[in-house]
DNA sequence: GCGATCGTGTTCTATATTCGAACACACCGT
DNA sequence: ACGGTGTGTTCGAATATAGAACACGATCGC
């Protein structure tokens, strides 16, 4: 090992074990990339040799995580998702026919996005069957929480205090704003020409959510739009008991 | 290192990283808890000394994958589904308004499980609402693809050469009939008592798949059940492209 | 009050484990 | 043939890891 070794990795995150952070991180690459890659292709994004990398996913293939194609590349295995399947499963399960039916009723895209420390997290999406200009905010997509309809929704659930740093005046204002009527909307945050509005959701373990739609056109009132987001909330919330 | 530090790991499989390895059964022994889990308990089911499970827990932690409560145990973080989020996702989309459909229409708990390497693990399950006797089927448990209505639903699409060693003669008619008519069923296989009727289904990349549902006494005949679940395999099936 | 038990979190050294270069080989386009 | 790109294996160096030992705080029973 030359030398200059010394755990970069993340700036911030000091982590523990080195090894299993870059493990870790592969799995975050290819989840990411959204369509298999090859090894040195996950070597180059993951900034090690290729024979690391190489090592590392010959585990993360033995235990099922990473699943290799007939062509030799590698893509995250069916398995990643039994893992996961326990965590957020309730939830899934009892807000996506709710997401569906607003989605379908208003002709957009429709989500549940939940905190994770800083980020926005997509955990659900659906897309309207019929819709107009279908949008795809597709699920695992991350944002700070503080651009975007959903990352304000999910702000306004909290005190003042608690907001982070980097939350410009401009948008500190619009999540006072979204406190006080119950709904959030966006333009142009997080994608150019995109428009966006959700409303805040609170789940049994204290987690906060938002569901939110995405449009480019709005045939809707905004206001109609957060009243039927607000039904979507308040179904999910008597479903899953919160 | 005193000694016997010789990667017995998994008995068969002979890992590439032995750090990345255990950190992965951790995410195993997680999922499979359903339940926080303090740090000891979990050096003591990964089978390391505590400060192992500590160092790794903190990076898994560090990134997410791991939350903690606020009495110190751990539990499997949002970000967990984040990362798998993609994996099966336009498959969850799809099934889960059919299968709450059918559970509902049905009055059983309907769930759809996929084939990874020998094992049928459940990717989504929906319990009616107003069922008579609500058996719970927990997505992310995993069972031998030799035992169950949907490990023989799912065998049944495949030739008898390519079925698994382990296969009792007994079980291999069971497959045979299901070949032939396109369902399967199973008794007191899995759980005593419980009855199952699955039907197969493929994936576009090809995964083996089945729709599936469980009961303890029988409201409909059995061929009746088969025939909802087809047209629910056959409403997955067209939506994702299959 | 006191000790036993269970838990978290930190420090430390030997060494097993990991790193990463170098090599062998296959494929593809030019 | 040649360069480019990608997989898979070998191997020595030394780093990152393993796991004991320690310090500390709760919580129990007595």
């Amino acid at each position: 090992m030359t030398q200059a070794r010394s755990r970069e990795g993340t700036p911030g995150g000091s982590a523990g074990s080195q090894t299993l952070s870059r493990g870790i991180r592969i799995l975050e690459i290819l989840a990411d990339a959204r369509e298999p890659l090859s090894i040195d292709e996950v070597a180059r994004r993951l900034g090690v040799h290729r024979s690391i990398a190489y090592r590392l996913l010959r585990t993360l293939e033995d235990h099922g995580l990473v699943v290799r194609e007939a062509d030799g590349r590698v893509d995250l295995g069916a398995r990643m998702a039994a893992l996961a399947a326990g965590v957020a499963h309730d939830l899934q399960a009892e807000a996506l026919p709710e997401l569906t039916q607003a989605a379908n009723d208003l002709g957009m895209t429709c989500f549940l996005s939940i905190l994770d420390r800083e980020e926005c997290i997509t955990l659900a999406s659906v897309e309207p069957r019929h819709g107009v200009a279908s949008v795809a905010q597709r699920p695992g997509t991350r944002h700070p929480v503080t651009v975007g309809a959903p990352g304000k929704a999910i702000l306004s659930l909290a005190p003042e205090p608690s907001w982070p740093e980097g939350l410009d005046d401009a948008h500190r204002a619009d999540v006072r704003v979204a406190r006080e009527r119950g709904w959030a909307t966006s333009h142009d945050e997080v994608i150019a020409g995109l428009r966006s509005i959700a409303v805040p959701l609170r789940l049994p373990k204290g987690e906060r959510a938002a569901v939110a739609v995405v449009y480019l056109s709005d045939p809707h009132p905004d206001a109609d739009i957060a009243a039927r987001l607000t039904r979507v909330a308040a179904a999910i919330t008597s479903a899953i008991g919160g």
